[in-house]
DNA sequence: CTGAAAGCGCTTACAG
DNA sequence: CTGAAAGCGCTTACAG
């Protein structure tokens, strides 16, 4: 009625229901891709959308159909690079089945905070993937409604998830195991590990990969060095580490870590790898060009990220049966900061 | 009417004013704030709420209000540090304000890419905060719907923000010339630069602060080194100036090309701060770890976030007469990487 | 201070 | 193949 008014409300279906000449069922079917429209009157009305500059609401859509076309990823962090590039791939995946992608991030582990984020997002989205690497979204992952549709980004789990829930992850125990032999078989008699911190009571993936590998070996198990997340964490690791004149290699939890122990190494007088190896984990883009280049496991954040979605899409739309899954296999990516031991 | 039945669906409104024996108007009124309610009548429904666990849809908020309570971050990118900073702010004050924060990337600059996501972007929500560092993001905000609320995080503009538009920004600019001041200062006679690619076709204002200080101190302008982000433009780029013995000092667009532009001066055997002296941007967070210790520009990038959805919000709520306004100053952080020439 | 009506822009059965 | 009706869960005037 109003076609050459200039209001500034966005077109409704209606608005190309009355231009095309047919119900605004019609215009729902069309864009819905209903086979059962007839072709010249898809046309008519296609015709009609074009010409006004039609885009269907989302939020209607959601709130009559129930399905909301978007997710929300849950994390501790945006910053570090496994979580950024996790949210990367995840927002990747979704762009592509033309969902929409929310973020929320956990302020701290507390169960109200968790409780209050974790309703928060559940509130008004399809569904949820929690990035489970720490404390934080562990707790997340376990305060989510059961009947949410929610999966999991969790470290290497030491049993497979519960049957209602969906995990996906990369096999950085066996990364760890890999990266701790790989020291070994330079003739390091001894392999040191400063932790990122653990999401589990238990002994993380990465701890306890590392661990086989030196009773494997025949070696002894240190003490795990627990840190925080970021480089000055591994200052202060490494400064501890740099008083004792056994320790002559030493696997990092992420290159952030690795490079803090570099530099505390550095300070205290000892050469890397000269007197120590050090090896991180991640992979971060700078790694490759810090000096000494920095050995590291690479992992493959965003592909995990777009596992998680296609994962949480499948279960959304129950078009295929879902299980979980893991990721590309970690890789050790070997570079100057690792050598034979002095001793040899 | 259902009370005792054991649906799964979410109470509503209805459900609500049903158990409290008010209508769902009293209910709106209520989780509305609205002042004229009686108490009694209030507590009851509070009472119902609680007991049914009611969780007002955001949807449905969305649909009826027009407004959606949520905005959403358009970037070309979540892993660097400044974009993956300024998006955890963002996300810190929408928290805050009860507000959901949507992300969504845009993979190339490509004009069709571009008007595709700023489309999707805009569709479900209320306002848009576009990231425009970079070519795509300058493009984004340019082809943002005049009348949708959008605020801009640029770099430090020449000229003031049309003005029917809303920025943020740190003034790097004045960073940039106060990091090559001090460059000179130490006896310098020249500083290189190794530029980040510009959203804008002029020259950047890093660009900018630099020329200008140069020029101000009566040097030289070498030509700019024209790169990309990562540490392996900063490697092509230091690979190329370690060859000229007349380079002593260089500023670089942010603290991965840092890093790459020390790495190809070490393997170019030119010592850095001994023969080079090198100063980055953004100050990230392993920075002050590597060795040498990098001299950067700190840039509050949360807190411009932060600023970015407080301009929003006030748009969007019409509470305040917002303005653009620049964040926190940025600050030179003196490390090792930086020395005197040789010369001296 | 509170309720009955209409509507936001869609979809989902139900008819024909 | 297409339309008329009802509804998703809220809010916004309009009455009283």
């Amino acid at each position: 009625m109003n076609v050459t008014g200039n209001t500034r409300r966005q077109p409704s279906i209606r608005d190309v229901a009355t231009a095309a000449g047919v119900s605004h069922q019609t215009v729902s079917r069309v864009i819905n891709d209903h086979p059962s429209v007839k072709s010249a009157t898809r046309e008519r009305v296609n015709r009609a959308i074009e010409e006004l500059g039609f885009r269907r609401s989302a939020t209607a859509l959601a709130l009559a159909s129930g399905r909301s076309q978007s997710v929300t990823v849950l994390t501790a962090n945006t910053t570090h690079h496994g979580y950024a590039s996790v949210l990367q791939g995840v927002e990747e995946a979704a762009r592509k089945a033309a969902y929409g992608v929310g973020i929320s991030v956990l302020e701290s582990a507390d169960e109200q905070t968790v409780a209050a984020a974790v309703q928060r997002a559940g509130d008004s989205v399809g569904g949820l993937i929690v990035i489970a690497y720490d404390p934080a979204g562990v707790a997340a992952l376990a305060a989510a409604d059961p009947d949410l549709p929610v999966v999991g980004v969790v470290e290497t789990p030491a049993d497979p998830p519960p049957h209602d829930r969906l995990w996906v992850w990369t096999d950085d125990r066996q990364a760890a195991y890999e990266a701790t032999g790989h020291l070994l078989s330079l003739g390091h008699r001894n392999v040191h590990y400063v932790a990122i911190p653990s999401g589990t009571r238990r002994v993380s993936a990465r701890t306890a990969g590392w661990q086989r590998a030196l009773e494997d070996a025949g070696a002894a198990v240190p003490e795990v060095v627990h840190e925080g997340w970021g480089p000055e964490s591994g200052y202060a690791a490494g400064s501890r580490l740099a008083r004792d004149p056994e320790v002559t290699a030493v696997l990092c939890g992420n290159d952030d870590l690795a490079l803090g122990v570099m530099r505390a190494l550095h300070e205290a007088g000892r050469s890397v790898p000269g007197d120590v190896s050090v090896v991180g984990f991640d992979d971060a883009p700078h790694s490759a060009f810090v000096t000494p280049t920095l050995t590291t496991v690479r992992l493959d954040f965003s592909g995990l990220g777009r596992s998680a979605f296609d994962l949480l899409h499948g279960l959304l739309t129950r078009s295929t049966p879902v299980k979980p899954h893991s990721a590309a296999v970690p890789e050790l990516v070997v570079r100057e900061s690792i050598a034979p031991p002095r001793h040899l």
